[in-house]
DNA sequence: CTTATAAGTTTAATAATATTAAACTTTTAT
DNA sequence: ATAAAAGTTTAATATTATTAAACTTATAAG
């Protein structure tokens, strides 16, 4: 069951994100985007600011972000922000020997997330931004890479939906996935042959934490053709995102104790 | 009126800032602490997961904050960030004068936000934290060096309801707190003498705007004892405080052009 | 290793809440 | 000054969230 007001709430929040939101947001606006009625997200919007998550201007009576929201940065920050930080000069390492771009991933429940990102420097761009969605894993190098590592138990819950088609090379079906994560596991990497954008083939190596779970991966994207056309390319780039990889683990021998739990 | 399932989400939210979330919270320690029930936080936390804003941690079934809380604070901090950090010199300033703690506050909305603040280096301290609450403007020396040079239906807005007694000096009385916000444009500077805590007398001054509404205020709090032995003590602080609020006030006409709107 | 206990999840019936339209107020534009 | 638009409030009702109970999974104890 899922709590349609809380659902609600979280679309309009989300709504202060992807748009400007620095002269604020008029109700009228968030009904207009969002599809509420006026009286409805009237109400959600006054139990919203009652706790400070935004606040409506006394004057323009537009919405805006409270300050309260930037404590959680703060927090998260503290919490998770050193490995990012960490991790940035070894993404930097591989873009700058192959050109292409570079992303940092992990996983947060079952939805894929991505941590860090680096485009690529040459011409032809191959971006498929910021994710943070379920039902992603299965048709991604950075996803397979980590997916292939994790318990049968965790494997099971990422795949519990269906498999989206994101191209017709996506795979879908559990049986050939199956196979795929054990030829990865074999190869000690993951590639994603057009299977999340079309015309785009990424290489991805797991990062394993302290107690060798699959903790975050990295990947690589470059236009096929590069790959068909040069069969040195692959291995340039294979070479790079693994060593960047295998010192990035290096990170949790440093910092963990055995046994200390973190997120993820 | 107001969404209780919304109200519910967000105090949620707020305990995962106020403890040590970094560990994740378990189900059972939210309905502990939070009074709800198991099966109706578990509808509330799915929720929530599934739009990002927590994860549940797979092995450990335990909640976290999800990584897109993050973006808030960015996007808070291109918005807000620049005046905080304009400022903080200057606040530096009175402590380093004075000794005691400062404090800058602004409000969103009716509430009345700490938005920096500075400890007293003295030995006796004072510290009424940070704030973030309805009801505080009658009672402190930020709020009424704000809400006295305010339009009236700002005020009103602010002061609607009943005006809650802090300590045995509070104000509550409307017609006698009208009186005392005359008396403060009169002075140009407000003044909180045990009104919101016992044995704390607290000097405020207003920051203007680039259209010269109150935009923010400084604060400075000190032991009652302190003025009340050192009949020049009181200059002191007021003059450090002043000499800071009209430099502060400076920045907007540095950055905002006439006409320019923004936030609070 | 087995059993017991606690924590987490799911369900579907029902109690309680959020939604709605309509009336009203305030603001903005003409 | 008037009209139109945006925002707010209300209370009746349809929808939704809550609940307890059954169930599953995980953890602790014997």
């Amino acid at each position: 069951m899922s709590v349609k007001s809380i659902s609600k709430t979280m679309d309009t929040l989300d709504y202060f994100l992807e748009s400007d939101s620095s002269k604020g947001i008029s109700l009228k606006e968030i009904c207009d985007h969002l599809g509420f009625k006026k009286s409805a997200a009237h109400h959600m919007l006054a139990t919203i600011c009652d706790k400070g998550y935004l606040y409506q201007d006394l004057k323009s009576k537009k919405y805006f972000l409270g300050s309260k929201l930037k404590k959680f940065g703060e927090v998260i920050d503290l919490n998770a922000n050193s490995f990012i930080n960490f991790a940035d000069p070894f993404l930097k390492k591989i873009n700058d020997t192959t050109g292409e771009a570079v992303h940092l991933a992990s996983f947060e429940g079952t939805k894929l997330i991505t941590l860090s990102m680096l485009e690529s420097t040459h011409p032809v761009r191959v971006d498929h931004g910021f994710l943070n969605k379920d039902n992603a894993f299965h048709a991604t190098a950075s996803g397979k890479a980590m997916l292939a590592y994790m318990s049968d138990a965790s494997q099971k819950k990422i795949l519990k939906n269906k498999l989206e088609k994101f191209t017709s090379f996506t795979i879908t079906n559990v049986k050939q996935l199956s196979e795929e994560l054990k030829k990865i596991k074999k190869n000690g990497f993951s590639t994603d042959d057009e299977e999340f954008q079309p015309g785009v083939f990424c290489v991805g190596y797991p990062i394993f934490d302290n107690e060798n779970k699959p903790f975050a991966s990295i990947s690589c994207s470059s236009p096929k053709f590069k790959i068909t056309s040069d069969k040195k390319y692959l291995d340039k780039i294979k070479n790079s995102v693994k060593f960047s990889a295998l010192e990035i683990g290096k990170y949790f021998k440093k910092t963990r104790k055995k046994g200390d739990k973190h997120a993820a």
